[in-house]
DNA sequence: AATTTACTTAAAATAAGTTGAAATTGTTGT
DNA sequence: ACAACAATTTCAACTTATTTTAAGTAAATT
């Protein structure tokens, strides 16, 4: 289906971009040097600037979307529902979590009062995740 | 009263500290060479290592945040209750907007629901302003 | 299969951020 | 007000991050 997105938006088919696309995927919320640390053990010749520039088309083509939080290096991830990020201070994990309701009743509010015509949503909650409370990792 | 808050934190008071400080409030949502060109007139001698440092401090001492927004540079401003921040996405303008009840409600659905201990929330609303949706600016 | 166009690469250029050491300034106690 | 100390600023060198260029390569189209 990845194959599917890109054809849908007009850019051709690369293994480097599957490449970028199943990393993300993988991980989820990924940085720059992640992708490339990662992929370079399968792709050895895969350049820096290539995935700099497909991220940049990616992102053109609402295929991935730029997460990002304070304190924190950029990261990406594919394009999902909006939902909420979950930052945990401590371990550094990120979470997601579907709020539908809550979101956009927010986001109506906003909307409504703001009379802005709200395209898209970016909403963290930073704090201490569950099992970082209770271990003292 | 930024003298203020300086002294509480055990930072000295410096004029480089002030100027950083007057045109983050100045102008809201600012970002690094924002400050450093605005203050370069008056202040012809601070180096942009100096608000490297000094936003880094006063960011530790909880007077300043920073702001990070999708497509675009990081910008700081004054640490405040929590807000929105509505992005317009023509302009480029970004206006905050207090919505205590609507925040806190959605941070306490938040923190029930995944037993996070939340610290700080980061929302912001992209989309259109009511005036670029008036004119074709 | 040939042609066109988009894409990838490596290297160079630019931008952004950090560090360390010397010089300077703010603060504290007298 | 002044000395002494510690914190801060500055400059320059440096690292890291990102963009651009130009040449070569691969995908899609005919």
């Amino acid at each position: 289906m990845f194959e599917q997105m890109l054809r849908d938006n007009h850019l051709k088919i690369t293994p480097q971009r599957l490449a970028i696309l199943k990393e993300i995927q993988k991980f989820g919320h990924i940085s720059i040097d992640e992708i490339y640390e990662n992929i370079k053990e399968s792709n050895p010749s895969m350049s820096l600037a290539t995935i700099y520039k497909n991220l940049t088309f990616m992102q053109e083509a609402h295929i991935v979307d730029e997460v990002k939080l304070p304190n924190q290096k950029q990261r990406y991830e594919l394009v999902k529902k909006p939902h909420i990020h979950l930052v945990c201070e401590k371990c550094g994990s990120i979470v997601d979590m579907e709020l539908d309701d809550s979101v956009s009743a927010l986001r109506t509010t906003c909307a409504d009062l703001s009379h802005y015509k709200i395209r898209e949503t970016s909403i963290a909650m930073i704090g201490i995740c569950p099992n970082c409370q209770d271990t003292d990792c």
